[in-house]
DNA sequence: TTTGCTTTTACGGGTTCCCGTAAAAATGCC
DNA sequence: GGCATTTTTACGGGAACCCGTAAAAGCAAA
């Protein structure tokens, strides 16, 4: 099993969880943090000291809180991570996934694991870490299930623009003059009521409400 | 300290941190389980062999799998619990806040502390064990501020009904007939944009897709 | 019952949004 | 380059929505 695993996980008492799992593992004392810099800190320092970590768990989003942090959130600390040391192996254990972001960390090669906090969470987090010691990629299968439902319709960063405007309360009337700056294409309104019409279609939707609201609760936006 | 306390968590790793919080405080041999049927059952047969539980921790939301449960949620929970068991204390530990339904309880009496699964949770959770054991009510701190965030708007039964209609995708020109059929007072279309208008208004939106989405975010819906 | 106040409803004009059609531009292929 | 196909844009009529005003209904106290 691994020797050195580091956690990062802004919740004290998933963190504890995490720990507990690990121990459960084989691994000794797995060294545990709150706040993305303090991980790349430690995985640095143990680099410098010729022990570095094997595997880093963490968690995608952290709250903020009054301490300011360089890496906002999970996502970035792998990027880093995996800059300076690349063989180190990551699994990523998150509440609400965001497929389209994991997805691309896993085709970039900078991911072992993706592990959705839910009923057996804990479960699937031993088969991610065991997997990864075996150096086979893990996806919890409720991940899966999820990709599936979704499976209709993949956004693209046209509609991602579109739907972040709408959030933000822009009318649809003024969204070409917005795109137009932004230099996005196509930026008419036509386009923009096409491709709306199109993402409301696939999801059986009525309103842009409904589509606003949806893309919300998949933490798209 | 109690001795004898119900974990209702569906989550297991968050169900073990919680067995190794109350372990922490010394009750010996907490009972968890993953469903709030099964959490009643535990109950009821508890009184029938008059030992019965002094504590019940639960979370909010129970995620549905394929296993058909009675009581969907923690609130329910609580409520039948607190039917059949009126001086049992109780505790909900939960993901995201419900404020309104959960003032609801405080209010009625059927709730003696509330956590927030946060950075501090665990900690959190331990003092609302201590105060529930010395008679106090207790909130964790995190609350207090999002109270304050959403200060502004106490949400209206109509305001929820409306914003699930448009939620389903029903065009405000439909809504009057809907809430007519359902003898939900006012209904008609100049209250209902009245009301959404000034809702919009509190929180600084111009359209009702930010305010859905809001909602949605906040899970009144 | 009357009076005064609040809440609810009705209505109308102006704007935005929805939706279909058709022209223009871009793209791909030979 | 020339042609076919796809994508993007432009435009116009009709529906829904926004917003202000004013009438009607509900309600409390005298």
């Amino acid at each position: 099993m691994f020797k050195k695993v580091l956690i990062a996980e802004d919740h004290d008492t998933e963190n504890i969880a995490v720990q507990i799992t690990l121990r459960d593992l084989g691994v000794e004392s797995p060294k545990y943090v709150y706040y993305c810099d303090h991980a790349l800190n430690w995985i640095k320092n143990a680099i410098r000291d010729g022990e570095p970590y094997d595997l880093l768990i963490t968690d995608i989003e952290f709250e903020a809180d009054g301490n300011v942090q360089a890496i906002p959130d999970g996502l970035a600390l792998i990027k880093v991570v995996k800059e300076i040391q690349p063989e180190i192996k990551t699994i990523v254990f998150t509440g609400k996934d965001r497929s389209t972001t994991i997805n691309a960390l896993f085709k970039a090669g900078l991911l072992d694991g993706h592990v959705v906090k839910a009923r057996r969470g804990g479960q699937y987090l031993r088969e991610a870490i065991q997997a990864a010691y075996q150096n086979r990629i893990y996806q919890s299968p409720d991940i899966q299930k999820i990709a599936q439902e979704r499976n209709s319709h993949e956004f693209t960063q046209f509609d991602m623009h579109i739907i972040r405007l709408l959030y933000e309360g822009i009318s649809q009337k003024e969204m070409p003059e917005y795109l137009r700056q932004r230099e996005i294409r196509p930026s008419s309104l036509s386009s923009i009521e096409k491709r709306l019409n199109l993402m409301k279609d696939v999801f059986g939707f009525t309103k842009n409400e409904q589509l606003v609201a949806h893309c919300k609760e998949l933490k798209l936006i």
